[in-house]
DNA sequence: ATCTAATATGCAACTTTTTGCATATTAGAT
DNA sequence: ATCTAATATGCAAAAAGTTGCATATTAGAT
């Protein structure tokens, strides 16, 4: 049950609405957390109605109005209680390896598209993580070091991509000869 | 729905009781798929009510007795189906890096402590994929060729997990400075 | 005017996974 | 004899996640 958890800790940094939050985890923390509109939905009204979060409705005049969440005392006790204990380590459920693993069930060229695919994938991932890494350097020291742990968590993600990028030369190599 | 599909991949390899499943899952395809024994049961037997899979009783003398699967002409069939298909990128979902991310609101020997712990469960999985690689390079060529696609599984684990363990060591250094 | 896309939120049904409980066999240790 | 650990399987309830459907606002294009 760490959905809450991933949304808190992003309340807890800045107060956000549903939308941002999706964006949030769409765009530049998907290597972190993953979770659908309506998901996050149903757990921004769970955590409000347990007080962990607030919101205030804010109209806007070039959009549809919003709600903004934000972090209780609650909800941060909650979260730091949470930080404190130890986490299991992560689960890895990859539906391409299970393909790859079963592959001579179809074409070596199906194999290499799927993973000319995916590729494409992880190089956008990739060059969208870079960009950031590049905002952050450009920081001043004081800024570099109040973001450094999401910093870290940024640089799994680009290790991570890097590494996953690696893998796939080391594939397409070792299939195209 | 991929752990029926993860299933059948590992029984059209060879047959297979449910237990050998979990233990295949836990110990040497961790970096693949994961699944509760329970999941793996249940899945056995709506795969059997479908008759994707059957399977024959096989009493041991020095163990309880036990369900061999395998896999049927129908199952080889619907998983020749699934393999064909795309495969969406993998969804992570990673509590360690929402801790992370939070992390100022614990303490910094928390964080290491927690870090240290998940580097030693990282690193013997490493250890654990490297003593199957050395296996699988002493095999013949003609068995090699034979077991090219699950090397290249493999070889994911291994390149993840030298990745993961890289990206540890410099969130260590950096947050002990 | 009408269509499309982006913004913004949500319910309901279904599937998948987790957690808790439960049982039975055999080997080996105390 | 009794306890422990490994082997082997499963049901039921709850939690988490996915899919389908639904609605409403505003900007900009046709």
């Amino acid at each position: 049950m760490s959905l809450k958890h991933a949304i808190l800790v992003l309340l807890e940094t800045e107060p956000s609405s549903g939308y941002d939050l999706v964006k949030h985890f769409k765009s530049r923390l998907g290597y972190f957390w993953n979770a659908k509109h309506q998901q996050v939905y149903l757990q921004l009204k769970k955590l409000t109605e347990d007080e962990w979060i607030t919101f205030k409705a804010h109209s806007q005049s070039n959009k549809p109005d919003k709600k903004v969440y934000e972090i209780t005392e609650l909800g941060r006790k909650g979260l730091g209680d949470w930080i404190s204990q130890p986490v299991k380590p992560n689960k890895i459920n990859d539906a391409l390896l299970v393909k790859l693993y079963g592959g001579h069930l179809t074409s070596k060229d199906n194999i290499l598209a799927e993973l000319a695919a995916h590729k494409k994938s992880h190089e956008s991932v990739l060059e969208n993580l870079l960009n950031i890494e590049n905002n952050y350097l450009e920081l001043n020291k004081d800024k570099q070091a109040h973001y450094l742990l999401p910093y870290m968590t940024l640089r799994r993600g680009i290790i991570g991509e890097k590494a996953w990028l690696e893998w796939a030369d080391e594939v397409e190599k070792t299939l195209s000869i």
